[in-house]
DNA sequence: CATCCCATGTAACCTGTTACATGATTAC
DNA sequence: GTAATCATGTAACAGGTTACATGGGATG
């Protein structure tokens, strides 16, 4: 009973289908909360037999029909009793950082490869946040956005994921210098 | 077959026995790998089966004996194989963060009380960081460390966990005013 | 005397991932 | 025509969590 919540909390500033559901978990929720679209779906129904959600058909023309979902007031009730528990540990799990973990036994090509991808999305993911807290202030300066305007949440959120990234895109290019530099042209010792 | 991975790297710089490892888990590795106790020992045991680490017996007076982990040369083949492979998203969840983005619609006294707590913890864990950077180097300084030093892996994912954790801190401390701000006193609206 | 730390697991359950399945429409 | 986007799932399997179990020694 994790999803759920992240499910919940993602539908209060919007309607959103399953597949809609799913862009927002790919950038956005991303930063706090990761799934995968058939998660979605399945955590969609169940919310809705529990009826903390309800299902609206949108007809469409020109492509397929969908079903937009709103949170209830029971569905809003059950955020309230998740707000009040104890949060659980935050949960991180990195295959890059595993591989730095190792670096001083293991061949540091590939893994310069990997810290150079990595900061690039890091950099693209900046971008995309950036854009984000645009379309969420309109108008208004960030400061008086965060003084007034709403939703205040995912902007908050949002300015964590933008942090996040930059935080990532450092680590990444300092590291890939680092070690770089450790052993000039990345090359991987054998024998 | 992604824990495995984790265990293997956390090996590499010391032997470890499960419940060295689990304390290790709980700081250090927790910075990009999050993983329970049980799950450690029944990891350990699965690849000390598959030849990927081998156990050894270590007698101690005052205290239960240990069997401490060490990973064998098929081991770090496994553990070369990771990375050279495409890493996996990066796996992100959070319960404050998904309190924070609901923070329009719920009760924010709660979630106040959470963003200060955490911001207490992550202030804790940076010096804890900064504790172990320090015996991680010894007496080189950062820079001569990071061009010569050994094992270089561990600082470098210990400097992202403290970047972190700085980021934690000061995007709690920053929310927290934010939504005081909007609410004074933090009270809950009802009805 | 109680509590915490060391030390290691098992068993039942819940959650998440991978692979598969379908089908229409739009953009190149 | 080929790929991408919209739209929604199912089924089998792998992985993770919760609860429980045990027992000695050190610390206050």
């Amino acid at each position: 009973m994790a999803l759920r919540h992240a499910v919940l909390a993602a539908l209060l500033d919007n309607e959103y289908s399953g597949y809609q559901l799913a862009k927002a978990f790919d950038i956005g929720v991303a930063n706090f909360w990761h799934a995968l679209p058939q998660q979605l779906y399945a955590e969609l129904s169940k919310l809705e037999k529990d009826g903390l959600v309800t299902g609206r058909e949108v007809v469409q023309t020109g492509r397929p029909n969908k079903r937009v979902f709103t949170v209830t007031a029971p569905g809003l009730a059950e955020l309230e009793r998740f707000v009040a528990a104890e949060p659980r540990p935050t949960f991180i799990r990195d295959d890059l950082l595993v591989k730095v973990q190792a670096a001083d036994r293991v061949g540091t090509a590939e893994v310069l490869r990997q810290l150079d991808a990595r900061a690039a999305s890091a950099a693209e993911k900046m971008a995309a946040y950036e854009d984000l807290l645009l379309t969420l202030r309109g108008e208004a300066t960030e400061e008086d956005f965060l003084r007034d305007g709403a939703p205040v949440g995912p902007y908050l959120t949002c300015r964590r994921g933008l942090a996040l990234e930059r935080e990532t895109r450092d680590w990444c290019v300092h590291t890939a210098a680092v070690l770089r530099a450790r052993r000039p042209g990345g090359e991987v010792p054998r024998g």
